[in-house]
DNA sequence: TCAAAAGTGTTTTAAGTACACCCATGC
DNA sequence: GCATGGGTGTACTTAAAACACTTTTGA
């Protein structure tokens, strides 16, 4: 299946029926607090040259698709450990230029912490946009990026999914405006608290100085609340009061359909979920 | 890219780095009346020949690979026009003993009218099996299909899909067994008839004899009662009385994500949808 | 006539929805 | 002091859940 070319001395890999190529292709969102907002890539070589593009790559040998999108994540963006998952194969047969290309798309979910660490590294030629406002794409991203869209939508409401989006404490008034802003609409505050909170999958996270002396049962990490809003929110606005956290840990790519649910959980818990984000 | 091998006079394909093979794989859910079964091909060839597998084969270069899906299962199967949707990409470096292949699995669904067409073609060499009694499966094709079940048992309570298991009309006890027999639970028969006729999605269907004479506003295909016994019911057990049909036609394969959904429904259909399938 | 399946309705309980007032902060 | 954002509670409406009896049909 593989040999070498006499001519130019390279391997050459040869098959008795035509192959497409796989790549891997993440849309990954991002929230700062006001806006979704989508990592792009520069891309610097042909096709498409200086077009932005979704981060992604060839699929190698050796490696599962989900590997290809976390090491293709890793490279051309920095980013690691963050929520992904697989979402749907785009194969028309023209998309690419060069060659038949079969990719599969993941979706990404950077929290607002990870969000800054990509946002201030110069060396690479990632750039976050505004969702509503990309520039024009590559290939056929502007497509996988509007199902991807619907797809993310969808699982919000499903499924515990909106937290990736936070950092690991966050307020309510956050956690709703993700929602409001992924599905384009508006929620009662005080309805959304409470089926946020009555969901229990959130639990109350206490600031060190008011841990000391009182009854504080959380078995989560506290964390100071002023040094959070020190250079981190965009519009500081008023301080919130109440931080939460997520009960639990969901991250890294793991190839399964519904990232944040784990099968044994109770039936009472899974409904839970469902209700909560079903506004 | 491509020459003509001198030796053997055929086409070879080059490429400068190892492709991937592509293949599309068919998790075909049937149901009988009282269980859910799983239709599968006996394979003629090595590797694992002999052994059960799921229906699919290796993407053509000029086809999509929803295309390449609809073709294996045609060929394979005999079956045409039945609800088809993309599921997941199993890409496991060793999954296949031959090559490197990474397959993307669909899942569809057949209604009984067609499932006795399959059943009854001897000269095609799948079969419907049991889903709880499965032979041993080729390749991770048992991994597939119990990932494949629980995908299929979250669409069942967000889209209504279930439907495309049922023949164009059917019982409200029929369409209870589909759900019990895919969800493994067992619900009140009251509440369940009472919240799928409140859903808005079905429409009851009258016989062509109670239709003369009496006010028919149905826009649907009216059926005698009686034909659709004659023959299929694996255990007749008593005469249901009123019959009903979906609403909406949703079959073929499309590449949605979600088949049974049109993003242009109002917001009030789709809660009703969800609230309908979820027991 | 007996067993099995299907038709029907009510009561209780939980959740969703709509809505108003007070308080703290920053400008 | 005023606009903004955040905290809290209640009444109303709707849906879910639990539950029993009658009727039809086939064996």
């Amino acid at each position: 299946m593989c040999y070498i070319d006499t001519k130019t001395m390279k391997m050459e890999y040869t098959y008795k029926y035509p192959h497409a190529a796989i790549t891997a292709d993440c849309v990954i969102y991002g929230f700062d607090g006001e806006r979704l907002k989508i990592l792009l890539v520069e891309r610097g070589v042909e096709p498409c040259k200086g077009m932005w593009a979704l981060p992604g790559g060839f699929m190698k040998i050796d490696e599962t698709i989900e590997e290809t999108a976390k090491r293709e994540l890793s490279e051309e963006t920095g980013l690691r450990n963050v929520f992904m998952t697989q979402f749907k194969v785009f194969s028309k047969v023209d998309r690419d230029p060069r060659e038949r290309v079969v990719t599969v798309v993941f979706m990404a979910l950077v929290r607002p912490s990870d969000y800054m660490l990509v946002a201030g590294d110069d060396a690479s030629n990632a750039l976050w946009f505004e969702e509503r406002f990309l520039p024009p794409l590559a290939f056929d991203h502007e497509e996988i990026i509007a199902e991807t869209h619907r797809y993310l939508e969808e699982l919000i409401r499903l499924k515990p999914v909106a937290f990736e989006l936070l950092n690991k404490t966050f307020s309510l008034g956050e956690l709703q405006r993700v929602y409001e802003e992924i599905t384009g609409k508006n929620y009662d505050r005080r309805n959304f608290q409470r089926k946020a909170v009555q969901s229990g999958l959130l639990t109350p996270v206490v600031s060190k100085s008011e841990c000391r002396g009182m009854e504080c049962d959380c078995d989560v990490v506290c964390e100071s609340v002023g040094s959070r809003y020190s250079a981190k929110r965009p519009k500081p606005g008023r301080k919130p009061n109440r931080l939460f956290t997520f009960l639990k840990k969901n991250s890294g790519v793991d190839g399964k359909k519904f990232e944040g649910e784990s099968r044994n959980d109770s039936e009472e818990s899974d409904a839970s979920i469902k209700d909560l984000f079903d506004f």
